[in-house]
DNA sequence: GCGTATCGCGTTTTT
DNA sequence: CGCGATACGC
């Protein structure tokens, strides 16, 4: 067994020459089928990782493995989930041992395709001056041909143009008929298919006459580079001569087949994955791509990580719990070596509002026990549920960072912000003319639209503009449009340059648009124009905003003291210290669409993700009553995904947590002491004067400025200002 | 016909 | 919050 603590491996490093082949040491702390999956070198691996068994740590080990074993690392290809989780693989390889690592090439499937299509393009027919749109966009276009083509006015039955992308890219991710596809899925819709099926074909050939490629279309490029140009094949092929695939259950049919054919040359193909956490089949992720693996690539070697490094028994327990319920499942029951833990808790609030207190009121207490904030998350199902809770934590001055819903490129003053640009780098971009025409008083979409029209019509967009005849009512802001764009062209084209350009025309548009907002907004073109500092070239600062957008700023590298609010898909491969669930009501959790077979069972995997990120303190809560529709109280009951769980496998809390009682208490705790932890003397108000310097785990540093009669005295926080607290709830120091 | 202001409603999940 | 519907004014 090699399992060796990684604090004897740091005493043995340079003690003795390893008597194991001459093995790096650090080989050392993996345990067997790690070290089974790091040194596979050649072949396909199947790698089946359950949650928090060192999936991560098992890739960084492999890619600075076959770096040190000589495979150049410009011939590795790490594809990952997010680009950020690829970086910081690519960085912990480094850091390992060699620090040629970060010529690895490494990222998600779609920037990969985006640098291929860059430079082989052309052979399948495309120029290399494409747009990449992200959904923001795509919606636009149909919203655009939706009135253009006069399809379903006033139709309130006509499905969404969001649900209209949905379809499309449904159908392309499963590779399915879109017809086929409405049929089985959206029944309810059929009366609707040809426009549907109109909407589709004119959406295409808007890509395709404007330059614009989506998300999807990257990936089906990508795909029929490899297939209809053989020497392309062969290039890319002798090119990565290892690939790795993290969460591979993730992935489609199309990205499966990019992988067989990028890697037919020789097959060393590494898929790490996990069934029981696929929950992006709305995507036309299919985790049967896990079970095809073997027959598609013969001799595949599996390998099984089933040790838990992460979460408590009792949570591990309850986690177990949740997924032994799925209908279909590949049997894999995890297990840990950590000892103790708390049961996990179920509370369930008289409201939205109490919910959010008991949330609020229990993280006093785990910062109190010494728990960073950062390291503390609270997840949902969808982005909207967490408004409650986000009220109160304005009001309780706890910061957060939000993570899911919109993006911060998706916002309106960002896309026209970058709208200015993107027509520099393809001037058949009617979607972003149009963004900055609709910006001018007195043109809306029809005036815009002509425009924009007859500028994509031309050879010389600026031409076009600058001959267009302009009504009297806006005839004088088009001129200054005009003035820009001729300024943006006849600039040097650094990013930094052509922002300030842009925004010194923008801001008094800016602040007109967003008169009630903006100075909130403002922070954000600040941010990115620190991003755009850090290019030298337009094109790739496009792709990647739009391919990665940028989430808030991060300080020097470290994680700001911030609480996390995710929806359950954003949280995916992190994990905490303390998780709260909130929302598991029925109705909520699983999605009220969500009734029958494959789609009832993803919602159970994705409380599975969600509790499956705790490490020490899991917590799922939920209201007793929702606010309907036609605000009317509707009592909901626990999701059924919690009732159908053992009951003794977590703490039911019926109350808010006071200090006095102490329902927080570890389980370790209460078996005989025999640790010497100190009880911190208990402070009285006799304790505190006006002017003593004392200290709050979440506050900080502060000066008490009144004692009031109870037990409550006001402290003039430095970083946070006047607060109020009570004696037993704050757990105060003096300084 | 076109642009603008305002109100009220509903919100899956995303590379 | 963003979006659609609606009404009003040019």
């Amino acid at each position: 067994m090699r399992c060796v603590k990684v604090a004897a491996m740091k005493n043995d490093r340079h003690s003795h020459s390893p008597a194991t082949s001459g093995e790096r040491p650090y080989l050392q702390e993996l345990n067997e089928s790690q070290y089974d999956a790091v040194t596979t070198t050649e072949g396909p691996v199947l790698v089946i990782a359950g949650a928090g068994s060192g999936k991560t740590r098992t890739l960084v080990y492999r890619v600075a493995h076959l770096v040190e074993k000589g495979v150049p690392p410009e011939a590795i290809l790490l594809l990952t989930f997010t680009r950020k989780s690829s970086q910081e693989m690519l960085w912990r390889s480094g850091r390992l041992l060699n620090e040629n690592c970060n010529r690895v090439v490494g990222g998600t499937f779609h920037s990969v395709a985006n640098m291929l299509l860059r430079r082989y393009g052309s052979r399948i027919g495309f120029g290399s001056s494409f747009t990449i749109i992200d959904r923001a966009d795509a919606e636009g276009i149909i919203n655009l041909l939706r009135s253009s083509l006069g399809l379903g006015k006033k139709d309130k039955r006509f499905p969404s143009k969001r649900a209209v992308i949905n379809m499309i890219s449904g159908s392309i991710n499963r590779s399915i008929r879109l017809d086929d596809l409405v049929e089985d899925q959206y029944a309810h819709l059929s009366d609707h298919l040809d426009d549907i099926l109109a909407l589709h074909k004119h959406y295409q050939v808007f890509k395709y006459d404007h330059g614009l490629m989506d998300y999807d279309d990257l990936l089906v490029n990508w795909k029929r580079l490899l297939e209809e140009a053989p020497e392309v094949r062969q290039t890319i092929s002798e090119r990565f001569s290892h690939i790795m695939v993290d969460e591979y259950q993730d992935t489609n049919l199309i990205q499966a087949d990019i992988i067989r054919l990028a890697a037919h040359t020789h097959d060393n193909v590494m898929v790490v994955g996990d069934d029981s956490q696929s929950i992006y089949s709305f995507r036309g992720a299919d985790f049967y791509n896990i079970m095809r693996f073997p027959k598609v690539f013969k001799e595949t070697r599996i390998i099984k990580l089933e040790e838990n490094y992460r979460s408590t028994q009792p949570i591990l327990s309850l986690t177990n719990d949740i997924i032994t319920n799925a209908a279909e499942k590949y049997t894999k029951t995890l297990f840990t070596r950590i000892e103790g833990g708390l049961r996990p808790m179920v509370f369930a609030g008289r409201d939205e509002r109490e919910e959010a207190a008991f949330i609020v009121d229990t993280i006093r207490i785990l910062l109190a026990k010494g728990i960073e904030l950062q390291e503390i998350a609270v997840l949902f199902r969808s982005s909207f549920h967490s408004y409650k809770l986000e009220m109160e934590l304005g009001s309780e001055s706890i910061e957060y960072e939000k993570r899911g819903g919109l993006k911060l490129t998706e916002s309106a003053h960002m896309k026209d912000m970058i709208g200015f640009l993107r027509v520099l780098v393809n001037p058949q971009d009617t979607l972003s003319w149009n963004r900055s025409l609709l910006q001018l008083e007195k043109v809306g979409p029809a005036t815009a639209q002509k425009i924009s029209a007859a500028i994509a019509g031309s050879v010389d967009p600026l031409e076009a503009l600058r001959t267009y005849r302009p009504a009297k009512a806006w005839q004088e802001s088009f001129g200054r449009l005009v003035q820009l764009y001729a300024d943006l062209y006849h600039a040097e084209p650094k990013p930094s340059i052509l922002y300030e350009i842009a925004l010194a025309y923008y801001q008094p548009l800016f602040e007109r648009i967003y008169s009630d907002d903006y100075p909130k907004r403002q922070k954000d073109l600040d941010q990115l124009k620190s991003i755009m500092e850090g290019y030298d070239d337009l094109q790739s600062f496009i792709d990647d905003t739009t391919l990665d957008p940028p989430e808030e700023a991060e300080k020097d590298g470290h994680r700001l003291e911030r609480l996390i609010l995710s929806t359950i898909h954003s949280s995916k491969g992190l994990e905490f210290d303390a998780v709260f669930v909130i929302g598991v009501a029925d109705g909520r959790f699983p999605h009220a669409s969500a009734m029958f077979g494959e789609q009832w069972e993803e919602e159970r995997r994705l409380l599975y993700v969600a509790a499956t990120r705790a490490r020490k303190y899991l917590y799922l809560t939920y209201p007793r009553q929702l606010m309907t529709p036609d605000r009317q109280f509707r009592r909901v009951g626990m999701s059924p995904f919690l009732s159908e769980l053992s009951p003794g496998l977590y703490e039911r809390v019926s109350e808010r947590p006071a200090a006095e009682q102490e329902p927080f208490a570890d389980y370790a705790d209460k078996t005989p002491k025999t640790s010497k932890k100190k009880r911190e003397k208990k402070l009285e108000m006799a304790d505190f004067s006006v002017g003593c310097k004392v200290s709050h785990p979440f506050f900080g540093h502060g000066t008490v400025a009144k004692l009031t009669k109870g037990r409550s005295l006001d402290v003039h926080f430095d970083r946070h200002g006047l607060k109020t607290l009570h004696l037993d709830y704050a757990k105060l120091k003096i300084d």
